[in-house]
DNA sequence: TTCTTTTTATGATATATGTCATTGTTTTCT
DNA sequence: AGAAAACAATGACATATATCATAAAAAGAA
């Protein structure tokens, strides 16, 4: 499942300059290269299960990952979704209980393994990472009281708009500056956005018969951006 | 509005042993008792605003008050309720941005505010204190991505019934035992829950006439616990 | 108190969305 | 490449919930 090789060093990370370990000194970074792992997953594989208990975090190098809790019923919710240079898996390091959520990639994923005390450590010697730490899951909350409140009180339509716009904003563009630089299926989407993937399904097709968007099997396509913050109903 | 009097010291304060203020050493006490202020607010006043920039936190030393956002159309919705011994402004302080919610008493309330200079001194000279307030933000995510997955997932009639569980938990019941120790309004309770008035008014009907609740006014007594457990679809 | 405002309760109605079923398409696997 | 599985698209239909309206009850103000 995992392939432990080729581990990057921290010190020459891309991606470190916008993650909380931006300005760690450089025996700190050592450090954190000393004694973290590093392994490859291919796409659709787990990188935590909820319910098990962290003994670390996760530091995505390459890929993007899902992380999505099971309701009552069953059925998946994604909680957010992260990227290269994002971390995972702190939320229930720092509470000290299980994961309350799974981790699962999207695509190819090589993720950097930090264990417990090397972040803890990381926490006693640097307040400037405490504050760091502490503000990435403010972030998150934040993140999560917004969503609260869209699905409290706005409709799917306008929730679907906020998902490709979100998508887009987390993964960006391809070249041509207008396809979502990733392919979900649509019941992935409906996971997203709390719905049914019919529901989804009609939903886009609605929104390509305005032209607001395209569809190209599961790449989307936004054509008109603007009518797409209005159809979202963002106002900020 | 604000009524300047009486201040509680940290030292003594009953509620301090549950807060994230639980093991600070007496100097640091003194310190933060010396730095604080104290008000009062009566029922329905604001303490503060969604948009404006937070100089500090305030701790609830008596009193009940609710944390809301306002949706794009104006509509409310209840992210979170407060107590005794809780914190409150913690997210945006950190953050560095301005407050995305609003607090309100729901009662006569006398809270302690503490500024932001004493709170990042703590940070500083406190690797435990750091991790106490981590875990108060962290457990405020894990019950937004609950909340989340609730409004996704669950109907209306699961989630009125896991606001009233919600209500007893967090400020218990009345001397009898069975009577919820807060009364708000079905408005209020709908924007806890994110659904219309109405809905509230017939769940809470409904609830009544299959005799899980009775209504006394604004004064809900539950009284069959298990079978409102089971209607909220809680199974864990 | 009495008056005014707010809140609760309930009915009628509209509609957004979920569910089920079917068919064709795309992806994945060997 | 070919077979099997997963996915997308649509229609038909059911229903939970929102919205609007009205009346009674309760809370708050003068």
């Amino acid at each position: 499942m995992t392939n432990k090789a080729d581990i990057p060093d921290c010190e020459n990370c891309k991606t470190r300059s916008k993650s909380i370990f931006c300005d760690l000194k450089n025996d700190e970074l050592a450090k954190l290269s000393y004694n973290k792992g590093c392994s490859s997953y291919k796409k659709g594989q787990v990188i935590f299960y909820e319910g098990r208990r962290p003994t670390g975090l996760y530091c995505i190098n390459i890929g993007k990952v899902k992380i999505a809790k099971l309701g009552e019923e069953g059925k998946e919710q994604i909680v957010r979704l992260a990227k290269e240079g994002d971390i995972l898996g702190y939320r229930s390091l720092i509470s000290g209980d299980s994961y309350s959520a799974s981790a699962e990639t999207l695509e190819e994923t090589s993720v950097c393994f930090i264990p417990k005390d090397a972040i803890f450590d990381l926490i006693k010697d640097s307040s400037n990472f405490s504050i760091k730490f502490m503000q990435l899951v403010s972030k998150d909350l934040k993140s999560a009281e917004n969503k609260v409140t869209d699905l409290a009180q706005k409709h799917v339509r306008e929730r679907v708009a906020e998902a490709l716009l979100m998508l887009k904003e987390t993964y960006g563009m391809e070249d041509d500056e207008q396809t979502i630089a990733i392919a979900l299926t649509r019941e992935v989407l409906a996971n997203i956005v709390g719905t049914a993937t019919e529901t989804v399904i009609r939903l886009l097709s609605e929104l390509k018969q305005d032209k607001v968007i395209a569809l190209e099997g599961r790449k989307i396509k936004i054509l008109k951006l603007k009518q797409l913050i209005r159809t979202a109903s963002i106002y900020d």
